[in-house]
Order: structure tokens, then sequence, then C-alpha cells
DNA sequence: GCCAACGTTGGC
DNA sequence: GCCAACGTTGGC
């Protein structure tokens, strides 16, 4: 019995694996004269990578919690490529045949903990922070390596495309996804806070993208966002209330600083401290999700379907 | 410490 | 290319 219970635990700890998310982009983007673009192809052909550049306090203490050998999806975002402008037929086009080039490509691990990234000391470099030094670094990367491409491209508009389906019943041809896999892809801060650069997957999402980059079968799906009546306008009445033609609505409440983060924030193996205390930008989101979820309003997306 | 303006991100 | 979302800055 105790020994069974031990082999639980055991178990359970070590199965505590956790998953990630990180962000690169795959087309040319300048900074200070050099090319930030970092896509599948690059990351296959170089295996392993410093994941250098992560400018955000939350993006970094996720990377601080990471564990060697821990996995993670290789998002590819943006896909504009500034310079060659996006042209609207090319949009278009993404529209129509559902392509587009954001969306997970692969998968890799993590193979090196946190530690300082030097590219914020460097002033010729495009990430470079002055604010940052070697005597306390401010930013942080881990290093990532190669593990294997997505046997299917997970695009990001499928994994939107059934978030935002009203059931979690998976279409026809995504059965194998069952109902446990699309909500976990309806809760996934891929879907749910686009910004992020870095991000927690939970072990259903990751399996969830994994089935998906096995099986594929999403075709035949019309992948468009729905647009939801003249969504655009009505949402913002709906957040103005009657506050009116208040231009700079956005603004909302208490945006603050989040400096004290950096202070005390060298140790948070423990995610849970995190939670305790969070920074006000932060609270602000969570409280808004929370607000979401009761009114359920159109997405961010379904909300500017212009034209 | 608060908040408006600003700049960047990134989806479309 | 456009623009909403949202983090950061800086004036008060």
């Amino acid at each position: 019995m105790n020994v069974f219970r031990r082999f639980v635990t055991t178990v359970m700890s070590t199965s505590k694996t956790k998953y990630w998310l990180l962000k690169a982009e795959p087309d040319s983007r300048i900074v200070k004269g050099k090319d930030v673009k970092f896509s599948v192809d690059d990351f296959e052909k170089v295996k392993t990578s410093p994941w250098e550049g992560v400018r955000n306090y939350e993006a970094r203490n996720l990377m601080k919690e990471m564990k060697e050998e821990e996995q993670a999806l290789f998002y590819h975002s943006n896909c504009k490529t500034p310079g060659r402008a996006v042209t609207k037929t090319y949009r278009a086009y993404q529209l129509t045949h559902n392509r587009c080039s954001r969306g997970i490509a692969a998968f890799a691990k993590v193979s090196k903990e946190a530690y300082p990234d030097y590219t914020a000391w460097d002033s010729s470099h495009p990430y470079f922070d002055p604010k940052s030094n070697k005597d306390d670094p401010k930013w942080f990367m881990v290093d990532l390596t190669f593990s294997t491409r997505a046997a299917n491209f997970v695009p990001l508009a499928l994994l939107r495309f059934l978030a935002d389906q009203p059931s979690s019943q998976p279409p026809e041809d995504l059965a194998y996804l069952g109902e446990k896999g699309v909500k976990a892809i309806k809760t996934m801060d891929l879907v749910t806070r686009g910004r992020l650069s870095v991000q927690r997957v939970g072990e259903d999402g990751w399996e969830a993208i994994q089935l998906l980059a096995e099986k594929g079968g999403w075709e035949e799906l019309d992948l468009k966002p729905k647009k939801k009546g003249p969504a655009k306008g009505k949402a913002k009445e709906k957040d103005a209330e009657d506050g009116s033609k208040t231009k700079p609505e956005k603004k909302k409440n208490k945006r603050k600083r989040k400096d004290e983060e950096d202070e005390d924030e060298h140790e948070l193996s423990n995610p849970s401290d995190e939670e305790e205390k969070p920074p006000a930008s932060r609270k602000r989101r969570e409280e808004e999700k929370g607000l979401q979820e009761i009114s359920n309003p159109p997405t961010r997306r379904s909300m500017r379907n212009r034209k």
C-alpha cells in the first residue's frame, strides 16, 4: 500500500512535466540593421538556439520556470513582411485557402535553463537594453533544441476556429480530438491572449496539439472567422455603454509599472508565488477575463471584420 | 501613485 | 496596410 502510494506520488510529481509554447518570427524583420527572423527552417538547421530577445517580464518569468527536458511548441508568429507588404490579394488568398504561416510548426525541448540574456548588454544588438547589466541582469533566456517538425503545420486559424465554436464537440473530421481536446484548445493562452511570446501549455492542450499535428484532417474545414453581425461597432458601444463617444475609452483603469516584478522575482521557481502577487497589469487582465467568461462577448477578432 | 499618451505587437 | 490590444513611459 505504502509502496503503491509512494509510487503514485512519485509518478505524479515527475509527471508534472510542464509544457510551453514559444514564438518566433519566421519572416525577415530588420531591427537595428539586423534581421531577427527565426523560422522553423532556421531552427531545424541550427538545432539548438538561445531564446534571446524576450523583453517582457511575464514571458521572462515563464522562461525562468522552465526545466531541462521540458517540451515546447515552436510557434510561427506574425507572417507579415515589412518592406514587402502583404498585398490584398495575398491576404485574400490566405483567407480563402486557410493558408497562413501563423501556427505551430515544430516541437522542441528545453536544453538549458534560464541564464542571462547577454544580447541585452550589447549596444549594437537589436535587443539591447541599457538598463540591464552583467551584475544585475534584467533579461534571461533559455536554450531550446529542435525535436521534430509538426507533420501537419497546425495553423492558428484552426485553433481559433475550434475555440470559437459554441460547443466542445469537435468537427467530424477532427473527431479524434474529443471534447477534451477542444476544451483544452479553448483555454489555451495562444487563443485567449495572443500577445504573450512565451506561454504555458497545459497537458491537455499539449496532447491536443500533438494529435492535430500528427493526424491533420482540417483541409475541408472553412477556417475563416465567422463574422458575427456588425460586431465591430456593436462591441464598442457595448463597452462604452452610455459613456457615449468616449473615444479614448481604451485606457480603462490602472496601468502600472511592473518593475517591482523585476525586483523580487529572482526565485520564482514556485509558480504559485507568481499567482500570489500578480502585477497590476495581470490583475486587470484577469478581471477582464472573468468578465469575458460571464458575458461572452464577441472575440477580439470578430469585433473587427471590417469592410 | 495615477493615468493619458505613446509605442509595439500581432491578428486580420 | 490597418488597427485593436496592451505594455511602458513620463507628466502630474
